[in-house]
DNA sequence: CATGAATGAGCTTTCATTCAT
DNA sequence: AATGAATGAAAGCTCATTCAT
């Protein structure tokens, strides 16, 4: 009865929730259920398969939901990741500011100990979306820029720290760069540890990092 | 949006060529040409667009090959990146062992320099590859494997040298974890700065490296 | 990309509003307002994206209603349309039945402009009803049986009057074929003039048409 | 074994013959068989199924090709159509050229019905691509374009004859409406009659319509 | 050795229609 | 009378791999 129409190259405006056109369209109590549920489901399974390496059934599957229900709520995959992405970042920033208090000497080392421990919490609730980010290819602009502001956020704070630190000293540190290396080396030796299963003990590894960290930061090799 | 299916393949991942029951059939002199150039139009391909994205016909044709030749010298699109795993391998086996006669002081510091200097041009010439194994997802034994002998090898060897080193100081170091913390390190922020396209100056770069890695190995934070 | 499924309806396509089995649902006040809204809005964006290219959802949100009232008072997209042709018809033969008058000679000739500059009109006001009728295909049954009458109430009314006005002359002409041919002469050129936009001179064009007209119907070429 | 590849929005630049990237690929004789059995098989399909609602996949089934094979000749379904509609474009702008030499008086009104019952013939063999272009939306702006042009190197044609012969007479015509009327008029009483399956008889439609054409050219109505 | 045509599973996305509230 | 969430059958397109020549 219903003629099937000529598939558009170039989508309609259509689409009632994802506001393509329109106003963005406010859910109702079951949508922001269901939305959450796909949400949920899909760091589940980014965190299983990877992100590009999953396929929006996946995340239908794990949801519970028919297919066509995620576009209801997303206009593409993409639109998901950027999602829990926001959500990671908030918590990011707020771990990244935590990080300006800390001090020279062995308080600071302790304060930092604890930092690191928090950032692992955060890695491991966080890995998906951090990996995805991190492991954006240029060619996908959206996230290689979140994944840049992350980073940069992150790196900015730890530089400010380093560049006050640093009064003097023989072997002279660019505090950008020593910033974004400390952070880099954080992100993926979690990434080992946590996801790929390098089998390291937990008191060690904090330890471990935090004294890097300290004498990155603080620190001049003896001589 | 498609994602192109394995036909099942009962074939094995052995044989230098196709025809995997028989001995590993040799090469003429046209055909051993004919495989090198593929080799090196991968090569190329791969630092352009990624492993994971490019497509065979990518390889072919930057080879000037017909698409069935690919098929004619590795049995998948996975064997290509595992013959420049291979060459990427011991040219990073040779630099891991040249870290052996690092040592402290004044002087370590300055080969340390050289070493990091020589990883920067080695991680610029074999990225493609390196990048690939190092984001391996686990489904990927393969890879994930030959990327962790990559690590291991590489972190084994610094490890090494930092448990010599470490004599004593207030906040001890597990070795095997700070070293893979500082190959993680040295491997991501060359990424970053090669590869993403963060603007660090290399004499800066260099040296800011080659501190992290003198205080991290050597070093105790003044306190 | 997708082509729509028609979920296996056996709703005939009989009621007014839904729930075919019983008597046609009788509309309240707000009833009546709420499915005018939705003829006129339907008749709005069948204008701007062509009847088939038009989603039930361009409608509801034109017409500022739920999705889901629109199947309160159409069983499907087609009855829309329907709806909207039920009153392009009753316009039409209006129009069709004022040609009876139409003259021989010079007086006719003025009514003949006449009668095409309501035409034009006319074809302005129902273009988006006219277009989807004339170009329905032959399997959409309902469409093509509409636009077959819409067009045989019109040409019969030109046919007769041609067939009385042909008493001799060389080159003998059907006056049903003619009739036909020269609305749909009227038709197409309408289409390429209001709808893909040919420029053409409003006074220039109705004194054209009328001046073919004339001669197909009165006339014979001068030898 | 083989790594499913993530799916990229922007297409990569691959495609082996349809030449997004490379030169435009030169078939074998094997190719360009295929090739010809898909245009065939969509011309076929087209003028069963009208061009927007045929899939591609009607069209390989057809072709006795599998779904592949078509994406192997053509880039997507539009373009098999620009393929035809090349095709129909010579013989159109042949027949409209043989307009030319069509005179006045008697002898012209014999070339007409040659002329326009050469016509039927094209518009039968080429009634599935005419029609496409003919109710091409405005959106699509390839099919506009060309169903355009097609329409004005015709009416162009004979809006020429047209200026010529329009020497006096009372109802003056403006020979550019007057051709695209006539033009409009030929194409869609064609559609009526052999693809909405109106009864018209051959001899009858052809003489008609020639005469409509003779008066509409030369002629003036007899007052 | 080499070619290039063919295959087909599988992915994303769309939207008419249904239905619980 | 109205809402809006959910469904699911297709459609278009991709590309690793196979194979006849």
């Amino acid at each position: 009865m219903a003629k099937p129409t000529a598939p558009k190259r170039n989508a309609s405006q259509t689409g009632r929730i994802r506001g393509n056109g329109g106003p963005p369209r406010v859910l109702g109590e079951q949508g922001e259920r269901t939305r959450a549920r796909l949400l949920e489901a899909a760091r589940k399974v980014f965190r299983e398969r990877t992100y590009p390496e999953t396929r929006v059934d996946d995340i239908t599957r794990e949801a519970g939901t028919s297919h066509g229900a995620f576009y209801l709520y997303f206009n593409n995959k993409t639109e998901v990741l950027e999602a829990l992405a926001a959500e990671t970042s908030i918590e990011l920033d707020e771990l990244a500011s935590r990080f300006a208090g800390i001090e020279r000497g062995e308080a600071g080392f302790e304060q930092l100990r604890n930092w690191i421990d928090s950032f692992v919490d955060a890695y491991e609730a966080n890995s998906p979306v951090i990996i995805a980010l991190m492991m954006a290819r240029p060619q996908e602009e959206r996230f290689d820029r979140l994944g840049r502001e992350m980073m940069n956020t992150f790196a900015g704070q730890i530089s400010k720290t380093i560049r006050e630190a640093t009064a003097g000293g023989k072997h002279q540190v660019q505090s950008g760069i020593a910033a974004t290396a400390l952070v880099a080396m954080l992100e993926r030796i979690c990434y080992y540890w946590l996801v790929r299963g390098a089998e390291f003990d937990r008191a060690e590894f904090v330890d471990t990092l935090a004294a890097i960290w300290h004498r990155g930061i603080f620190g001049e090799s003896h001589v």
